[in-house]
DNA sequence: GATAATACATAGGAATTCGATGTATTGGAT
DNA sequence: ATCCAATACATCGAATTCCTATGTATTATC
């Protein structure tokens, strides 16, 4: 399996926070942390990174938009690319969960 | 919540495992790889230094039994302080994944 | 007797994330 | 009107984790 999700958490829920629709980076991550109470809380740090690499790679495209206000924003949309990866990335996870909670499951009686 | 987890499936899987019975460390390896049909495939360079930071920390406690036939392996427990920190990352691991899942499920239909 | 599997170990490097810091704009409070 | 918090972007360096590669030695199998 893709060992790179075992700490890439990060790039699958940009990957599925864009597949609804375009957002911007500041955007992204009130967002997460709105919606797992607080549990995600990314600096920028990690996210600007993450996204300039997410956007190397092809699986998202950013587009600078400025509002009437002025303010600058960088919108990001998934691709063609990004879709395929979120679609494979989402299958990792989930066999993940499953593997873990299995040796879960197996020393305790909980998952 | 507990950023390492992010990435530290491998400490909690093993404290799990000890938490049952003690195991040495080609054990360990083995079992998961079996019980998680090869999703883990831990190397010895990801294993041995993790066991070694177990006991450093004083999580897991090894020590060397020689076996009739002369084999020597180095059998680890876990400790009281281990079965602490399991309890904490067993929480750990289920926030994340509830978040994790929240997040998906609100882009996509599923978990 | 050779080879594969068992059993341990470490060194070096790649990748990811965080903390700290910096710039600039906007909106609200005093 | 002015100050401060929040918004919005960015990068650098450090810390952490894990893998690849390599090494040693013992046991079991052919």
């Amino acid at each position: 399996m893709d060992t790179e999700l075992l700490k890439g958490t990060l790039s699958l829920l940009i990957l599925s926070l864009l597949s609804r629709q375009s957002m911007y980076g500041y955007e992204i991550a009130s967002t997460v942390h709105r919606d797992t109470d607080g549990t995600f809380t990314w600096r920028e740090g990690s996210l600007y990174p993450n996204l300039h690499k997410l956007e190397a790679d092809g699986l998202i495209a950013g587009a600078w938009e400025e509002k009437e206000t002025g303010r600058k924003r960088r919108y990001y949309r998934i691709t063609k690319e990004g879709r395929a990866a979120l679609k494979s990335k989402l299958q990792s996870w989930s066999e993940l969960c499953a593997a873990v909670n299995r040796i879960l499951e197996k020393s305790h009686g909980q998952a």
